[in-house]
DNA sequence: ATCATTTTGTACTCATTCGCATAAAAATAA
DNA sequence: TTATTTTTATGCGAATGAGTACAAAATGAT
């Protein structure tokens, strides 16, 4: 790799949209300045459109980073574990430890920060709409793939399990940083999947 | 009742805070101005903080208006209708025809647009607690009222299936603004209730 | 050493924000 | 009619917002 020309960049890229997602994910999109990111990020306005281009692309970024973040290190738990029951556990527990992982319980970045601007703003509707359908689908293939090895019991809907259990991480996200306590959601997941799965 | 002294308000309080719900329901807290507010409500701003204290006192009476008028109504409908199946979907289907119920699916006013704001603003945050908790209780209740009718099957335990209907319910807020279709989330609802009750 | 290139950093514009001060308007009481 | 009260309506002020223009700085190429 040839060295650039001009001026060094001051900035990490992959490190400045970290430090994004951290003041997105508490203020959410619109109570977040462009001079709070720039002091978060570590660059001046013009270095951050230059970058990353508006707020609303910036904002974006920083969902897909955490998404991807979050969703590959899930699924790898998800379909490591063998036992349906304990990959959900697992999958549920990294889920919170994620949400629960700052000085406050922010709960889930994407459920939490850009289901109000779904209304208004037609991009992050879409991004909304396209991460809660991957999630219906990991999920579903996990359970696809316990009723394959016999790990399931077969008089049970799979698709609507799948939905059940999206819809208690969702729940949990809203719960986390609603002040609920962790105890209280990890009850609360241990016994949903003891339940269904 | 005697007829106040000084020049008459222009406005009525309830209706004013109708259409308050609406403009933060799809804006959200923070994307909402007050001068959005004082078209909307037909008010100048002067009027609106004499009438309703600061923006967040009118976002939480807003949000406890909305709250007051959906719950008892949902509460209404679950109690009315004796068989439990048919009681939870008359619940969800009310609770979707709110959440469609503008020319845009705005989803739930509590989870769509009180959770981003819980982090940064302690009383919303209560306010958001309280709100869930009290979800919990009500659905609790009606299973409680199925299982001493005999209406409910024994070995499944309520406080689960509780928590589940209202992930349930909380997802549908959510995927209802994120622009999943009406029907695609009466099959969810018709799917669990038929799984769970 | 000078030029070309790229990024940084300061400063600017224009719009919008919240909250309040103050005057005008509209009603009742005397 | 005049005074009192209550609300409306206008407009101010200080702050903050997003986005951009332009000069300074820092590097590689010549």
């Amino acid at each position: 790799m040839i060295k650039k020309r001009g001026r060094p960049q001051k900035y990490n890229s992959d490190e400045a949209l970290d430090k994004a997602i951290l003041v997105f994910w508490s203020k959410g999109f619109t109570a977040t300045s462009l001079d709070d990111l720039a002091n978060a990020m570590n660059m001046n306005r013009p270095s951050i459109y230059n970058a990353f281009g508006d707020k609303e692309s910036v904002y974006r970024q920083a969902f897909s980073r955490f998404f991807t973040q979050l969703g590959s290190q899930s699924t790898l738990i998800l379909f490591d574990e063998p036992d349906i029951k304990r990959a959900m556990k697992l999958f549920y527990n990294t889920a919170l430890d994620t949400y629960f992982s700052g000085d406050q319980a922010l709960g889930c970045f994407v459920t939490c920060t850009a289901t109000v601007e779904a209304a208004t703003h037609s991009e992050i509707r879409k991004d909304l709409n396209v991460a809660i359908n991957s999630i219906d689908v990991v999920i579903e293939k996990r359970l696809l793939r316990a009723q394959q090895e016999g790990n399931w019991p077969r008089d049970r809907d799979l698709k609507t399990v799948a939905k059940l259990l999206h819809a208690t991480l969702q729940s949990l996200a809203v719960r986390a940083r609603s002040g609920e306590a962790r105890g209280s959601l990890d009850a609360m997941y241990t016994g949903v999947v003891d339940m269904l799965c």
